[in-house]
DNA sequence: CAGTATCCAAGACGATACTG
DNA sequence: CAGTATCGTCTTGGATACTG
C-alpha cells in the first residue's frame, strides 16, 4: 500500500473532497437535486461565499451538475452527476467509520469504565 | 443521507484523516511498523515538523501507536493500532476512487477523443 | 536518531456589502 | 434568488536552527 500510485490516488481523492463543506454538500445532494437556497438552509453555518465556492469546485471536478433555469426569480439547481454518484459508497464508509470513532471518543470521555 | 448524524459522522472522519500528510502516513504504516527516519525517507517532501505533528495527532486519535526504544542511538517505531487498522478499507476505497478520477482527468486532457 | 522551538508564508475560511 | 467582490482573520503548513 505504500507504493506511489496508491498514495497518489488517495491524495487525489482527498483533494476533491477535502474542502470543509464538500462532504456535507454531497450528503445533501445524494438525496436528490437541491436549489442553492435549500442547501443554505440545510447548512445554517455556511456562508454564501463558501457555498458558491465549494459548489464551483465540485462542478469543475465533474462531481455535480449546475442547472440554471432562465426565469424570474432565478432558480438554480444542483445535482450529482452520474460520476458524482460514485462517491456514494465512499460517503457511506466515511460515515460508518466516523460513527464508530465518535462512539469511541464518547466512551473515553464518560466515566463508565476506567479513565486511563 | 442528509440527516445530521450522517453528516456529522462524515465530518468526524475527515477531521481525523484530513491533514495534508495523514493518509500517506497511514498508507506506509499499513505495510507494517516504521521508524521515524524510514517514514521521512518514504515521503521526501515532508518536513520533520509536519511528520512529527501529524504523527502526534494520529496518535492522539488512537490510530497509531508510538513505541520508544530506550537505547542509543534513539529508536522510535510507529505502527497502526488495531483500531487504526480499520482505516484500511477506507484507504482502499479512497484509492480506488482517486485512481478512476485521475484516469478521467487524464482522458480529458488528452486529445484522443473530442476536446470539449 | 528523533525530535523541539521559532518565525514566516500561503491559503482556507469568514463577514460584510453590493448586484443582475 | 443566487450570486460577486473585497477585505480581514485564522489555520495550516514550511524553513531554519537548535537539542537530548
Amino acid at each position: 500500500m505504500g507504493d506511489q500510485l496508491f498514495k497518489d490516488s488517495v491524495e487525489t481523492t482527498l483533494k476533491v473532497i477535502g474542502g470543509k463543506w464538500k462532504l456535507v454538500i454531497l450528503c445533501h445532494l445524494m438525496d436528490g437535486a437541491r436549489r442553492f437556497g435549500e442547501l443554505r438552509r440545510g447548512m445554517p453555518d455556511i456562508t454564501q461565499k463558501m457555498l458558491t465556492q465549494q459548489l464551483r469546485e465540485l462542478e469543475e471536478d465533474g462531481i455535480i451538475h449546475r442547472e440554471v433555469f432562465m426565469q424570474v426569480p432565478p432558480k438554480v439547481e444542483y445535482s450529482l452527476t452520474p460520476y458524482g454518484g460514485t462517491m456514494g459508497e465512499v460517503l457511506h464508509l466515511l460515515a460508518d467509520w466516523g460513527l464508530k470513532h465518535q462512539e469511541r471518543v464518547d466512551k473515553e470521555a464518560s466515566p463508565t469504565s476506567s479513565d486511563h
